[in-house]
DNA sequence: CGAATTTGACCCGCGC
DNA sequence: GCGCGGGTCAAATTCG
């Protein structure tokens, strides 16, 4: 009988079953090229079988499998024989159409992978593209080292995992997710509405109202008892909720070097508070926006533990009236950085727009001056001007994951070209997470410095509105190709390109 | 004197 | 259930 397994065309099934690499060529290859033998193959099988059918090896059921289709040749007439022989026959169909489905599931699966590796390649080029446009912005010889490294790095990491690769395809995928279940052009409309907030505001109140309504009292609280109440009243929104227990808020941190108490944003703010935070000396200061009654906008101030030159600035919530154009550059990133956050992760039941995932999506030559943290308790997205584009400072650190490059290539080159064009002017842009590194890289731990261009960075952010607009843009542009921002952004390019940077830092 | 700031108290969520 | 820490409130205080 062993000889016949040897001999027999069938013998080659789990060859092309188990073979590893050779499985996709010869499995498809030898299936048909064995039906050119089969008729050797099976004269001989067939005389084994009638020789050993007395015997009554099963074994030899499969190999009869083979021989199935001439059988009738060789068929002695025995009634036995030929029920067997037809069972056989529909075995052989059968595993016959299963290895064909088996084959076209591999030339799929083969196209697939050649989809994925011609993106890859597109990909690398156009990160490649983005760097030389950085380097010659920049013009400095460690940029250039630090791209090649980042490059580096991706194909490295391609390679590393087939996963990997498919993630660019998600993170394709995203743009429509985000398009459905971000309220951007709710948010639009704020400025006009302020019952209409968004879910940014939405989230963020939510948390509050609770207390509040336990509470129900404080004349303040009429100013915010409209915005607080609004996403309440109507949670037409079932994201909203399900947001509420993952992310409560969205909070957009700005790190820059100043000496004065806070960086002028262009707003208004009244101090309502301040909290020695735990961990750090300097005192926290609480703000709200007091352009409007209702604005749900607060900040943070907060001198970093470690440096206090560098001032850390978080903002909550999205203006809920017209902003002056001295506002609209620093407004305009952080509702965007912060409905970058909330739309990435909204559809967070499916595991693939949540934060950590986002994080890893985001632009990886940005990867010196935001930061995503979606850690507890709320999400964070840290713009950090306080740092030099000093490649082997922001690349030793990033663990791989951080490392994939997605570059959606239909959204990226203008907003993106734009913020690389402006990186040359600060340090750079990062996007990097600490999801569920939060204990092995703070976002918020100081930074070496590698200048003293404090005022520059903090100006920076307000005084020059094309940088902080194209920031919001390629944010924008990252979550959703049509996001509002983006042409938001540009009207306020326009509108702060006039009336540019003397309203910056009065303080400074 | 009105507005803004300070500051202690309070509330709430979370971890133990 | 308790303590801790973050966030907010609001009376008191300071400032212009």
């Amino acid at each position: 009988m062993f000889p016949v397994n040897s001999n027999g065309g069938s013998k080659e099934e789990p060859q092309a079953s188990d073979g590893g690499e050779r499985r996709a060529v010869l499995g498809e290859v030898d299936f048909f090229s064995e039906k050119k033998k089969k008729p050797i193959n099976e004269e001989q099988v067939n005389a084994f079988v009638k020789k050993e059918h007395s015997r009554e090896f099963n074994l030899n059921t499969g190999l009869q499998l083979v021989t199935g289709s001439d059988e009738s040749t060789v068929d002695d007439g025995i009634s036995s024989d030929a029920a067997e022989d037809k069972r056989a026959k529909n075995e052989l169909a059968l595993l016959q159409i299963e290895l064909e489905r088996m084959n076209v599931e591999n030339q799929r699966l083969r196209g697939m992978l050649t989809q994925v590796n011609n993106n890859y390649t597109a990909l690398q080029m156009h990160l490649a593209t983005l760097m030389q446009q950085q380097q010659q912005h920049n013009s400095r010889p460690a940029d250039s080292t630090q791209q090649h490294e980042i490059v580096e790095r991706k194909s490295e990491e391609k390679k590393q995992g087939n996963g990997v690769p498919i993630v660019p395809r998600q993170f394709m995928d995203l743009a429509p997710g985000v398009e459905q279940t971000n309220s951007s052009s709710e948010e639009r409309t704020i400025s006009e509405s302020p019952n209409n907030n968004n879910n940014n505001n939405n989230m963020m109140e939510l948390s509050r109202n609770k207390r509040k309504i336990g509470r129900e009292e404080t004349p303040e609280s009429e100013g915010w008892a409209p915005n607080n109440k609004a996403p309440k009243l109507s949670p037409s929104k079932p994201i909203d909720q399900s947001n509420e227990s993952a992310m409560r808020k969205a909070r957009v941190s700005v790190r820059a070097r100043s000496e004065a108490p806070m960086i002028a944003d262009g707003c208004q703010w009244r101090k309502y508070g301040q909290k020695m935070a735990k961990g750090n000396p300097c005192p926290r200061a609480y703000y709200r926006c007091t352009m409007a009654v209702g604005c749900p906008v607060r900040k943070q101030v907060q001198r970093c533990a470690e440096d206090r030159t560098i001032l850390i600035t978080s903002y909550e919530g999205t203006h809920n009236h017209p902003l002056p154009p001295a506002a609209m550059a620093m407004a305009s990133t952080t509702s965007a950085a912060a409905n970058m956050l909330l739309s990435g992760s909204m559809p967070s039941a499916d595991g693939l727009m949540n934060p950590n995932f986002l994080a890893r999506t985001m632009l990886p030559c940005s990867s010196n001056m935001a930061t995503i943290s979606a850690s507890a308790p709320f999400p964070t997205v840290t713009l950090d001007l306080t740092q030099n584009p000093n490649p082997l400072q922001q690349f030793q650190r990033p663990p791989p994951q951080f490392q994939v490059p997605l570059i959606p290539q239909s959204q990226t080159p203008q907003a993106f070209g734009q913020a690389l064009y402006n990186q040359s002017k600060f340090s750079g842009l990062q996007m990097s997470q600490d999801f569920n590194e939060a204990s092995q890289s703070q976002p918020h731990q100081p930074q070496p410095l590698f200048s003293d261009t404090l005022s520059a960075a903090t100006a920076a952010i307000t005084a020059d509105p094309n940088f902080t607009a194209a920031l919001a843009a390629a944010i924008s542009s990252i979550i959703g190709g049509s996001h509002p921002n983006n042409n938001n952004n540009n009207n306020k390019n326009a509108n702060v390109n006039t009336s540019n940077s003397n309203n910056s830092f009065p303080g400074n």
